[in-house]
DNA sequence: TAGAATGAAAA
DNA sequence: TTTTCATTCTA
């Protein structure tokens, strides 16, 4: 395949669909689709490509789609002559000016196991700690920190595997592996189930042998009707789109065959149908079509993801521990010091970074507090999370400090009572694990049921006693555990976790294996509730006096928070009806949102499994920031 | 595009 | 049992 020339770097190359397969038709979260797809872009955002961010979007995207046509399927092209390797693996040049309507099924993954789960879990932690490492040699390290696992250890990752496993079959009924055999001719990895061969050469299985002549549009979909209304595309395809959030509409309900991951370039076919910011979900992701891999995430579980169970793909998308991508919320200008500097509403229409704005089909809310619950939570957690970022130590001064860095991790969610049970799990958690020293801190104090009216003054004051508590924070999430006292800020009282065990200032506990007790544990701060509740309970309750919609207008309050240090993971309790499809859906991690979410049916209980899985991932955090930091 | 790890699945 | 491929990304 295309060597150097696609390497990870190549703009094209980030750009490229990292969508799920079958997304179209789907939705996960009927009301995060258009808003959710921004949500995860952040996964390429994170690309440190520059080639990616700054040019034209619009321009850019509608380049690439033509480039991608021209490349591989010209679709759009019309030259005859390089249209067919995509629609059918074999040739086509009896296609000579036909071009199937359907888009060539991209190759669907074999899922992952256990150890490659586990690879791509530890891969940034250990290029961290060894930069410039090659990726042999990783395996190696992490072959060999694999087999030292313990067995709990791998249990949790043949879980995982497992687990990943069903929604894969879920996902791909028909699926069969079908490994290419070196002899064997005409077993072509890209057309496993031998359709779309010989055969059907002229007759796509799936479009009945419909085929146009040189389609002047690129929006079509599988069955030729234009995907977008005309009405859509360029202007909404805003900065945040990378090409990459190009997918392919077709996947539904097709067999899984012909692939077509055709040498060459990368991106094939798959690209020319472009796709509505609305209509793309941000629970997907992957690139089948991909040359090179690019990551497909992390471990991940979600069998549901955010949404429903069987609209998900089973692909969770994060990119585990990366850097997080550059802010390009694009309120408070650099020059704006002072009050933040909201967009406009009128702006907010296309915004396109964070796309906020519910989805068209929503109830149409009435109140503020309605259409901001209305709003995907996860995209409210990640614009808070470009406002408000975690802290970030800077210099080295400290070594010390930086090695035992602690975090602060924000319980969210919809009911408070989960919310708070969930802390204290946690709380309970962190502290039998030994390393850390947890605390339950006050959460923001939301403003009163009684008090009808709300002032603006009020949640100034908040804001302001928050940048106080915020330096606290910083400090005790830096300074090694044993040295903490009863801090301030900490006051437990409220969410009394005193069940028995005070365990923190007492903690010079019986490190069996530690030499040095002071850096050992690490101080983790547990807000049960934190910006996300707080922004939006005020900005509920605060009127809107002025042209402000309520989602500008919690935007606008969310950035008040702008200065603060924001949560390293937000654990979201997201609470169900039984009918509502959750069912069984399982923790969510996902890492461009720093964002876990853990499902919770209304009436039920949380699930041991679910728990023990929150247990894992923050343990996991932690230890990753850690390993990133002390890089 | 090999390579490095482990493991699942198919031949 | 052997082979392929799932992931990652540099050389």
């Amino acid at each position: 395949m295309q060597v150097g020339d696609d390497s990870p770097t190549t703009p094209m190359d980030d750009a490229r669909p990292s969508r799920n397969l079958r997304k179209s038709g789907r939705t996960q979260d009927a009301r995060s689709t258009s808003v959710s797809s921004p949500a995860e872009r952040t996964k390429r955002e994170e690309l440190p490509s520059p080639a990616l961010t700054s040019p034209r979007i619009t321009r850019k995207r509608l380049a690439s789609v033509v480039e991608v046509v021209d490349g591989e399927d010209s679709v759009e092209n019309d030259s005859p002559i390089d249209a067919p390797p995509s629609a059918t693996s074999t040739g086509s040049l009896d296609f000579a000016g036909h071009v199937c309507l359907c888009q060539p099924e991209p190759k669907i993954p074999r899922p992952r196991n256990a150890f490659i789960l586990y690879r791509q879990h530890h891969q940034q932690a250990i290029i961290a700690r060894n930069p410039g490492l090659n990726n042999p040699e990783i395996s190696k390290i992490i072959g060999e920190q694999w087999k030292a696992e313990i067995g709990e250890q791998k249990k949790v990752w043949q879980d995982l595997a497992q687990e990943e496993k069903v929604r894969h079959h879920e996902q791909y009924p028909d699926y069969r592996y079908q490994p290419r055999r070196m002899g064997k001719p005409g077993s072509s990895p890209l057309n496993p189930s031998g359709q779309h061969t010989t055969v059907e050469k002229y007759r796509c299985p799936r479009c009945g042998g419909r085929s146009i002549k040189t389609p002047t549009s690129p929006f079509l979909d599988s069955l030729g009707t234009p995907t977008l209304p005309p009405t859509l595309p360029p202007p909404n395809i805003s900065e945040g789109l990378t090409p990459t959030t190009r997918y392919l509409p077709v996947m539904s309900n097709l067999s899984l065959e012909s692939p077509v991951r055709r040498r060459g370039h990368g991106p094939s076919n798959l690209s020319n149908i472009q796709v509505t910011s609305a209509m793309r979900d941000d629970t997907a992701m992957y690139s089948p079509l991909t040359p090179n891999k690019k990551r497909r995430f992390d471990y991940g579980p979600p069998p549901s993801g955010n949404g429903r169970r069987p609209d998900v793909p089973y692909y969770p998308q994060y990119a585990r521990r990366d850097s997080l991508p550059p802010i390009q919320v694009r309120y408070s200008p650099p020059n704006s010091a002072g009050i933040p500097h909201p967009r406009t509403p009128r702006e907010s229409r296309r915004s396109s970074v964070i796309e906020l704005a519910p989805p068209p089909q929503s109830a149409s809310p009435k109140t503020v507090e309605e259409i901001l619950g209305a709003f995907p939570y996860p995209n409210k957690i990640k614009l808070l999370g470009r406002i408000i970022p975690p802290y970030k130590e800077h210099g080295l001064e400290n070594p010390a400090s930086l090695k035992n860095r602690g975090a602060i991790i924000a319980v969210e969610g919809d009911e408070l009572a989960p919310v708070k049970e969930l802390s204290e799990w946690l709380y309970d958690y962190l502290t039998k694990q030994k390393e850390y020293s947890p605390r339950i801190a006050e959460p923001p104090k939301a403003p009163e049921e009684s008090n009808k009216d709300v002032s603006f003054e009020d949640y100034l004051d908040l804001i302001k006693e928050w940048h106080g508590k915020s330096k606290e924070m910083i400090n005790y999430i830096t300074t090694p555990a044993t040295a903490q006292s009863e801090d301030a800020i900490m006051s437990d009282k409220g969410f009394d976790k005193e069940t028995g065990e005070r365990k923190d200032s007492a903690t010079p506990p019986d490190s069996p294996d530690s030499p040095d007790p002071a850096t050992t544990t690490k101080p983790v701060i547990i807000l049960p509730t934190f910006q996300l509740q707080a922004s939006v309970a005020y900005a509920s309750r605060i009127p809107i006096q002025d042209a402000y919609s309520a989602t500008d207008h919690w935007q606008w309050m969310a950035t008040l928070w702008r200065g603060t240090v924001g949560p390293d993971l937000t654990i979201y309790v997201k609470t169900y009806d039984a009918k509502e499809g959750y069912a069984g859906a399982k923790p969510d991690m996902d890492e461009a949102v720093r964002c876990l979410t853990v499902f919770k049916e209304k009436e039920g209980k949380f699930v041991d499994a679910d728990l023990r899985r929150v247990g894992f991932e923050v343990n996991e955090w932690i230890q990753g920031m850690g390993a990133a930091k002390s890089a």
